[in-house]
RNA sequence: GGGCACUUAGCUCAGCCGGUAGAGCAUCUGACUUUUAAUCAGAGGGUCACAGGUUCGAAUCCUGUAGUGCCCA
């Protein structure tokens, strides 16, 4: 026995024979189920009157896992789903062999606690064993109580440990859920019907992004992973499935990665008949300030350093207006791109190539001037219409569509606007769009001639709008990462 | 895609001008017993991310690779 093993082997060896020790004792280290009647925070919610140093009668039945176990098993730290409790076992109390299974616990296993519920004279409520059983036995040893896993790759690559020893994580993460069922609730209530679409498309479609290829072998053909549920949704608009639909789901794109950016992430997208991109703003604020309330209990988020007031109503200022104010520069009085460009090269620092087109100069010039000075909620209106190619025309501006988008903490985490329903022009759009793929632009969107068709059948005017929850969430959560907010975020595989 | 930084025990971290590895937690043995980062005594535990190079000698200096983080595009 020369081999050399490791610390983990060791301290994983130790635990494995501890579970022959169980075994012996008639114990089944991995048992069928366990009958609670409490749990942690209930138990300091309903005694939270208990005296110190008072013992009741109450007998109680908890199960949670071993998070730190003080005086040589005497106290355990039990941590469950709801938060943690401390369970007190003493020899002149229990069985021996309650004792014996309490000096073969480590911290990391699960087990179920039956006893009285008491207050130590210290001020600790905390659980008095009667009766103890294993309900699983841990091979492997936590991250230390004190730290805990600072380590961010790790947190994210083995989440379930994360999950364990970082309440912030655990709160983060039910904060998402809570905030994704509450818009469903929210637009339920509003009479929104939930559809899905598919996520493997023939055409990808929807939003201007690199989608991921994949391969379909039955069909013998390429396949793409949706970058938006756009064009599916107006089609069940066309086809009157409901005047009101909407989709929370996953979209990806083939892009970096970056604190801001997960190749798949979740957005809510809904669609309203009848409607407008005015109709979709009033919408967008309803739906955040309604989380506010209902998830969060205040309209005043604290973000890193400065706190967003999501108190309707927001701002609204057209993308020129905003322009016109960072820059001093009317970009509607130039009439050729030509013109929009010289004006973007005085103001200097933008980024371009030269061969943008008017309303590209104009996103370039509002991302660089505008865009990182827009912290409390804004709508962004009006948005040039060769940058929205599935936008209706502006109807007091024909080089404007009515679109937003809604920026928060310099962040785009809405994009709505009154859907285009002209077949004709939609038809153009796409031509429009895939010159640009031509010209070597790969987010160009492609044409698409089932919706083309689809829109022949006739939509009603219609209102769109798309929340990027994953970045609502990190704002609410005050998350520096997109991955803090992901379970499971994409990581590339370390060997 | 570019620049900078990080990677040492299961976890959190030291390790200086190059001399062959340290602490706390965790683990093990024992003591103690109403603790809460329990305490006390002792013990075990390392491919210093990986691959090269310089050197008598590399965790340390150099080059490359990988992963991660931050900033930029």
């Amino acid at each position: 026995m020369t081999e050399k093993v490791s610390t983990e082997n060791q301290l994983r060896d130790v635990r494995l024979q501890k579970i022959e020790k169980f075994k012996e004792m008639g114990i089944n280290p991995y048992p069928y189920k366990y009958k609670r009647t409490g749990i942690a925070t209930d138990l300091h919610e309903k005694y939270k009157d208990l005296k110190d140093d008072t013992e009741t009668t109450d007998v109680v039945r908890i199960a949670g896992r071993v998070m730190a176990i003080r005086n040589s098993g005497m106290f355990i730290d039990l941590l469950d789903e709801s938060g943690r409790i401390q369970v007190f076992t003493h020899k002149n109390g229990v069985s021996e062999e309650i004792i014996a299974i309490a000096k073969l616990l480590d911290i990391g296993d699960w087990i179920g606690i039956e006893g009285i519920v008491r207050r130590t004279k210290r001020g600790e409520l905390t659980i008095n064993t009667q009766n103890m059983e294993l309900l699983c036995k841990s091979l492997l040893p936590l991250p230390e109580k004190y730290h805990g896993l600072t380590d961010i790759e790790k947190r994210y690559r083995q989440r379930y440990i994360d999950l364990i020893v970082t309440p912030e994580s655990r709160d983060r993460l039910r904060t998402r859920s809570r905030v994704i069922s509450d818009i469903r609730h929210y637009l339920a209530n509003q009479g929104f019907l939930e559809v899905e679409t598919p996520m493997l498309h023939v055409i990808p479609g929807g939003a201007t992004a690199k989608p991921f290829v994949t391969h379909h072998k039955a069909y013998g053909m390429d396949m793409y992973l949706r970058v938006a549920p756009e064009l599916h949704l107006k089609r069940l608009i066309i086809g009157g499935l409901s005047d009101k639909v909407f989709e929370i789901n996953r979209c990806f794109r083939n892009e970096g990665v970056s604190p801001r950016h997960n190749p798949e992430f979740t957005m809510v997208e809904m669609y309203q008949a009848f409607a407008d991109f005015e109709d979709m703003m009033d919408l967008t604020e309803n739906i955040v300030i309604h989380i506010c309330e209902k998830v969060l209990g205040t309209y005043e988020v604290p973000y890193g350093d400065t706190i967003i007031n999501f108190k309707g109503p927001w701002q609204r200022k057209s993308m020129l207006t905003l322009v016109k104010e960072a820059t001093g520069v009317d970009f509607d009085t130039f009439k050729t791109a030509e013109e929009a460009l010289a004006a973007a090269k005085e103001i200097g620092k933008i980024p371009l190539t030269g061969k943008e087109s008017w309303g590209h100069v104009v996103e370039a010039v509002f991302a660089e001037k505008v865009e990182p000075n827009l912290m409390q909620p804004t709508h962004v209106t009006e948005l040039p219409l060769d940058i929205s190619p599935l936008a209706k025309v502006h109807r007091d501006n024909p080089r404007l569509t009515e679109r937003f988008e809604t920026f928060v903490n310099t962040w785009e985490i809405a994009n709505a606007f009154s859907e285009l329903n002209d077949p004709i022009d939609q038809h153009q759009r796409f031509e429009g769009q895939v010159a640009q793929r031509e010209a070597g632009d790969e987010e160009a969107q492609h044409m698409d001639k089932d919706f083309i068709n689809a829109l022949e059948h006739g939509m009603p005017p219609t209102g769109g709008l798309g929340i990027g929850i994953d970045r609502l969430i990190m704002l609410l959560t005050n998350a520096t990462s997109i991955r803090d907010v992901i379970a499971f975020p994409t990581m590339k595989p370390k060997d």
